[in-house]
DNA sequence: TATGTCATGTAACAAGTTACATGATTAT
DNA sequence: ATAATCATGTAACTTGTTACATGACATA
């Protein structure tokens, strides 16, 4: 339920239509949580049709644009559900499911290096994009609560990124070393 | 594609009938995938169906139980699999969503320090379960590459477990200041 | 024989992915 | 008018979750 609970935060920070939403899970929603337009169309709609949200009545200006904010139905939800407890769940990675597998079969070592790099650089990407943000949003002193908690959640973000460039390192250099030990002994 | 991929790469290590596979998935694989005893059941189904694995022809022991190996397309699919691309997920965090829903609210903080301190409860498990592996099984200096590749493999959730607990604490921290402030306040 | 637990499964649903389709507005 | 792009959507499929069902063996 998570997808609709972060629609529906993002409708309460700022009512917004459907691709703004999906532009908004793309820049500043995208270090807790990302959605697809498709995932979002389908639950907007699934919320309008339970009376959670509403399109607000107005002039359809651009492609016959449609506006949602939250009803009263959809703040009780959402402060229903933070109540709920989950426990962390645990990790579901491609790139290490991979590198376990190049072990396995002991081949693919060379493919494996490359697939790394491009993340190591993805993730350099990503870092410097949120550091932009951390430096433009929330430096300053006088950010109230919510903006703080904000804060916190970007700086999840930013070290999620700088632990995984650090690992990729780590991971690169020591499986370059045993490609050539390996490549030595051909 | 992964969850096939992950059960052939641990098939290919240790043939293995459909609960021992969802215990592996709950110890040794649990630090980069992790999948329920009904998502092993119907992939494996599939895998068989596809001609990717078969059950060992044995003799039936306890509640008539299937061993499973990889047969050779499996090991060519595997393969091609390490092979492809992916880059870097986006992340989903249902917790980092509820943070952020309860500051777009400005509720439900008690329950979220609660929730997170529970967080915190639980990566230091998971952590020090990952420490004692780690003891047991890399300490060694007479690993061969797949153990090694392993043991990096290790070291991320490792760092991913160390991570967490170190940002919930200052989470915790920041978030308990203020609640003490809107408490003081009111 | 009844009780537990080992082992494999079904069913229904929610969530995420990929590919494609369609109408409305804007700029050339 | 036509091309770009803005905006919303359908369809089909894969993956993950939750609850329940069934049979085999072990032992008390």
């Amino acid at each position: 339920m998570s997808l609709r609970h972060a629609i529906l935060t993002a409708l309460l920070e700022r009512p917004s239509s459907g691709l703004d939403l999906t532009r908004r899970f793309d820049r500043s929603i995208r270090f807790f949580w990302s959605a697809t337009h498709q995932q979002v169309y389908r639950e907007l709609a699934k919320l309008e049709s339970e009376g959670l949200v509403r399109t607000v009545p107005q002039p359809p200006s651009r492609g016959s644009r449609k506006e949602y904010e939250v009803l009263d139905n959809g703040r009780d939800d959402l402060l229903a559900w933070v109540g709920q407890s989950e426990g962390p769940k645990p990790i579901r990675d491609p790139l290490l499911v991979r590198l376990r597998a190049a072990a396995a079969l002991a081949q693919g070592r060379e493919s494996m290096l490359a697939e790394m790099r491009l993340h190591r650089a993805e993730h350099q990407r990503q870092l410097d994009e949120y550091l932009e943000i951390a430096d433009r949003d929330f430096k300053k002193d006088d950010l109230d609560e919510a903006g703080q908690m904000r804060g916190l959640i970007l700086k999840a973000g930013i070290g999620l990124e700088e632990f995984w460039i650090s690992w990729l390192e780590d991971a690169i250099a020591d499986i370059s070393v045993m490609s050539d030990v390996s490549t030595e002994r051909s």
